[in-house]
DNA sequence: TCAAATCCACACCAAATTGGTGCGTTATCC
DNA sequence: GGATAACGCACCAATTTGGTGTGGATTTGA
């Protein structure tokens, strides 16, 4: 379908957010009831991202999360395969090497695999070429954003 | 999740099919047959597409479908956006007009929205710089897809 | 030592999306 | 008039996604 998901736009306001605050360790709860996302999803996101080594996390009272690399080490394509896997475009990518019977069948005569490989690797040098760093340079006046009342961001400064 | 529907694929194969055949007519059942595809579905993908104005219909005995516009004229972005409807990268882009309460709650102070609006546009760019007649020549792998528009994060071509 | 804060792990359910069919209608060719 | 083939619903099944329930384990600090 063409879009992320929820847990990967969850992922990527935490990491922001994250790397707002500098090495600062925010908890789970803070970041959601700033953004207002549901809390257990943002857990089990910043879990994944804690996994694949792009957040640290730290236990017990007082503890959090907090971005394990600098903002400009961090590209949205590692952020992506961390939270969806490696992106395939097409089905056919999914069961490369297991050659059951589910693996596309007309392999030899598809017309459009190998061209849509080329297409995926352009997406993902995109993705591997956008830092969170770029990220937050491309925002006009990110300042402004982050400035805004922490208790109740629904209302504030509707556009 | 970043990839395309079975619709898409069958949809491009079947483009890809008439392309190859220049002008001719083929019915669904011929193409769905040759690729083993679930012709009804296939039927509907170029029903959709023959709404998109991508390929012409013909009824009756001896009908079926062929390319309305050149193989150099039909772009990939022409089609994903035919079959999936305009792509949005996040779930903020889907309602834009309604201003009812599912529209996100956070725009003001989302950090992520805006830089992954210029992310959508180089993927869109990147489809709808391909065209069907790229496709076919795509054992040259043309450098030009590669060189995906301005926004130009920190290095694109990093690898 | 105890309680609160916080991450961790697993399993589970509900909603949405997607893949695929059923069934009848309309149009065209022979 | 019969065969072929597109059209247009509506419908169901499989998958994916979003979100919760429950019970831990670990750290801080009184």
């Amino acid at each position: 379908m063409l879009k992320l998901t929820k847990r990967t736009e969850y992922g990527l306001i935490a990491l922001m957010h994250l790397a707002d605050r500098g090495g600062e360790v925010l908890s789970v709860r803070s970041i959601g009831e700033y953004y207002s996302m549901p809390q257990r999803l943002l857990a089990q996101t910043l879990q994944d991202l804690s996994h694949s080594g792009l957040v640290q996390s730290q236990r017990g009272a007082g503890g959090g999360y907090s971005l394990a690399q600098a903002p400009n080490a961090i590209t949205i394509g590692a952020v992506v395969q961390a939270l969806e896997g490696e992106p395939g475009l097409t089905s056919c990518h999914e069961l490369p090497a297991i050659g059951q019977g589910s693996v596309c069948g007309i392999e030899s005569l598809c017309p459009i695999r190998s061209p849509l490989d080329r297409i995926r690797d352009g997406i993902w040098a995109l993705l591997q070429g956008t830092t969170l760093q770029s990220l937050a340079d491309s925002t006009l006046t990110p300042r402004e954003l982050f400035t805004v009342p922490s208790t109740s961001p629904t209302e504030a400064t509707k556009s």
